[in-house]
DNA sequence: GGATGCAGGTGACCGCAGTCACCACCCCGA
DNA sequence: TCGGGGTGGTGACTGCGGTCACCTGCATCC
């Protein structure tokens, strides 16, 4: 990870768009890289510029006094469509974005977008095919909230890990993961053991690994 | 309501769009009309068209093994971004919507949309703004659900029906609202038993009132 | 008339999961 | 070396709400 803002860096990040969009967003663009642990947006905080994610992972939550729920990851090439609507509609975030994993972000200062949306269709659909993903993750999130127990849940959010971090032993402490399902620790321990005797996961020291 | 397709009917109810763009519509969307129940779009099916509605009132489901949440209500003015995303991903509908209201629906073929999108900005704005508004429609709820005991959700649901009707009886079936929210019927019957002994709610012989 | 269906109403039961209290363990720093 | 912080682990309790069973009342239709 290099720390200059080098421009081949930067085309090389964002081959997936069109060129002369490239151009734009490098040049009004800002660069910057965020640690694991931080914090990137606050509730309430107003927005001065969206993320797009050139590199690790961020985390969002939405936040109800002071319970967690994980709503979603943002990976490289993607962005956040909170940010967004919060630009597009000039209110603040009602959602906390958090650092997981060691992170390069383009900022794209928020005054300028509704022109560039204007001129490149590709922004557009980036935008629309977020909004479209993060619509649909969340309905799943609801609809396993509301009609599946907390093993399936449970075993669920194991499975996304897995995917996500393509790693098989899962490094979590129980604590996270009862943050990231609005549960409790002693009920993720509780649950993990009974998913361990029914044979799905297998509780390791080296960390938690799903069958 | 008329029933032929009155090019000033229809130019009225477009104003909020800008001039060229209700033109486009107008030639190329096929104006309908639904009765109350009946059911516009199933799971699974691929969609056609989508829909803008004119007058009246729509009702989308999220349906999961034969249980029902409440997602959203499509007034005038309005569209349906799961048929939307439908399209733009050309993949069949995961949601159910359904007439509450009598409602007159301008059908835009989505074969047309992609165009329309580069031509008019105004049209991309109209569904961005659809698309965080269901967003944080969805994020409310799901925040309900997790957080809130179901007396504060049903209360909220009842709030809601209100400003949606404007009336302040309200005309619904334990059942119906059970469904909405997810629910059986003898818990909703209870819930608002208990809502009406805490005082904040009054149930008529003419319907449900809030205090 | 009886049958059927839908509305609301109610008591009993019970399982899931959130909470509390308290373990033991381990690592680290003072 | 002793504490303090973080882990995981467990038993007991509790309440919410989903389910079942069964009731009444009312409208409709043979």
């Amino acid at each position: 990870m290099k720390k200059k803002p080098d421009k081949d860096y930067l085309l090389r990040k964002l081959r997936f768009l069109p060129l002369p969009l490239q151009e734009v967003l490098i040049h009004n663009g800002h660069l910057e890289q965020f640690p694991a642990g931080a914090t990137l947006l606050r509730e309430g905080q107003y927005v001065s510029a969206i993320p797009l994610v050139l590199e690790g992972r961020l985390k969002v939550y939405a936040e109800v006094e002071a319970k967690r729920l994980l709503l979603y990851y943002i990976r490289p090439e993607e962005s956040c469509v909170m940010s967004f609507s919060a630009v597009l509609e000039d209110r603040p975030s009602s959602i906390v974005a958090e650092v997981e994993e060691d992170a390069v972000v383009l900022l794209l200062p928020s005054g300028q977008i509704h022109e560039w949306l204007r001129h490149y269709p590709m922004l557009n659909q980036l935008f629309f095919r977020q909004y479209q993903r993060r619509y649909t993750e969340l309905l799943q999130n609801i609809e396993q909230v509301l009609f599946h127990r907390l093993p399936d849940r449970l075993l669920a959010y194991l499975n996304d890990r897995k995917r996500l971090t393509g790693q098989p032993k899962l490094n979590l402490t129980h604590r996270q993961i009862a943050e990231d399902l609005g549960s409790a620790r002693e009920v993720i321990t509780r649950t993990l053991k009974k998913l361990e005797a029914e044979g799905s996961v297998r509780l390791l020291e080296e960390g938690i690994e799903v069958v």
